[in-house]
DNA sequence: CCGGGAGTCGTCCTTTCGGAGGATGGGTGC
DNA sequence: GCACCCATCCTCCGAAAGGACGACTCCCGG
């Protein structure tokens, strides 16, 4: 029997997942959790095998779902998680990886692909929707320009409207610096102008 | 007893909103639908009490959600719409109330919340999220800035990241007039610049 | 141990953007 | 006919953004 916790906060989906896995003879809902901090306390409690986990979660909460997701798989006896969202940007993708999911699932996906994916997760495998792998392909395929985290801290500030001197003041490093982080960014993704880099970013998935 | 029709596209809020409405000894869904088409055939034959409908189908759908919302309206004997949705942008609500939803619930709305709005839309009344409403009383508190088309057109632009020149380039106008319409923008969203225009204007559901 | 990338800071210079102010013609509504 | 909004165009000017140099740390990997 796969023991699963369900880290949502949205009840309807809760609801939809627990009524799908009912039908399921070896899958059982063994907790739900509406916030990271309930799906941590679950993980520790229940000790599930695997933790269907949402990476956005309501406004208000501390934690997000890839900080949980860190934090649950630093455990003894971690369960594996499967992250469940509705996108798909690059951002979102490697950080739920590198925060350890073993599988990474959109909620638009068919049921059997869900449950499949549990399966596997259980079993130690990792799973991906096909969405995603071939995403992953692509970017293997075409050797993505990566940007680095503090780049990516300057182009999300961009993307907020402020100006470089606000950006320099929030950030604690001086308007220059700003500048240049900026130039590293264009030359990167091949534009002229911060509101360009905005609009790649965004297509890429870099930024949300 | 009220009949139901579910139209959305993920599988596991469809599930969900009937495991929900399965508890109620007065409500019954006679039909899902996954795309807007299918919603609208399923009104026409069920002929139901009331239709909870998705905004954003998947991609590669000819009819929106709002668009399937102003059909059925049209029908003889028509069905309440109720639109369920994840996002609360000013354009969406705008937008679904136009087609003629009786109501407006966010995804992440309690469950008891859900019930009693379908009970409400049932009955003929209007059902909207508390969220909701107090956004509308925002709105009618404090007039809304209404872009005009024109207006619209070169935000999108400068969304796209395209420079002033370029933008009057496309638009077959002078730069000095891209530049009148931009600061009209700034003025009316108040801001100062085209990066946080296009920050705020995505916030408000003006831009994609 | 040395190279290179990342992050930090600087200067000088050019271009672009945005603010202020005004002007014209064409709709639409009362 | 008048008021109002919209789209179009203009000038002048200060502020912001961006390009083109150089240079200093820190740290990681070959």
């Amino acid at each position: 029997m796969i023991r699963v916790v369900i880290a949502d906060d949205h009840p309807i989906v809760r609801a939809g997942l627990k009524a799908l896995f009912s039908i399921e003879p070896d899958i059982e809902v063994v907790a739900e959790a509406a916030t990271p901090q309930e799906a941590l306390e679950a993980s520790v409690r229940e000790n599930p095998d695997v933790v269907l986990m949402d990476l956005q979660f309501g406004s208000g909460e501390t934690t997000t779902g890839a900080g949980a997701t860190r934090t649950i798989r630093a455990l003894d006896a971690a369960p594996y998680v499967l992250v469940l969202t509705n996108y798909d940007s690059d951002a979102d993708i490697l950080g739920a990886v590198e925060a350890g999911a073993s599988g990474y699932l959109l909620k638009d996906a068919p049921p059997h692909e869900l449950i499949n994916a549990v399966r596997a997760a259980a079993a130690g495998e990792s799973a991906l929707a096909p969405v995603i792998a071939s995403r992953l392909m692509n970017r293997m395929r075409e050797p993505r320009v990566s940007l680095s985290s503090r780049e990516i801290e300057v182009l999300e500030q961009v993307g907020a409207g402020r100006t470089n001197q606000e950006i320099a003041g929030t950030l604690f490093i001086s308007e220059t610096t700003v500048k240049s982080h900026l130039a590293h960014i264009f030359s990167k993704l091949d534009v002229a102008s911060r509101t360009a880099a905005v609009s790649v970013a965004r297509q890429q998935g870099i930024l949300r």
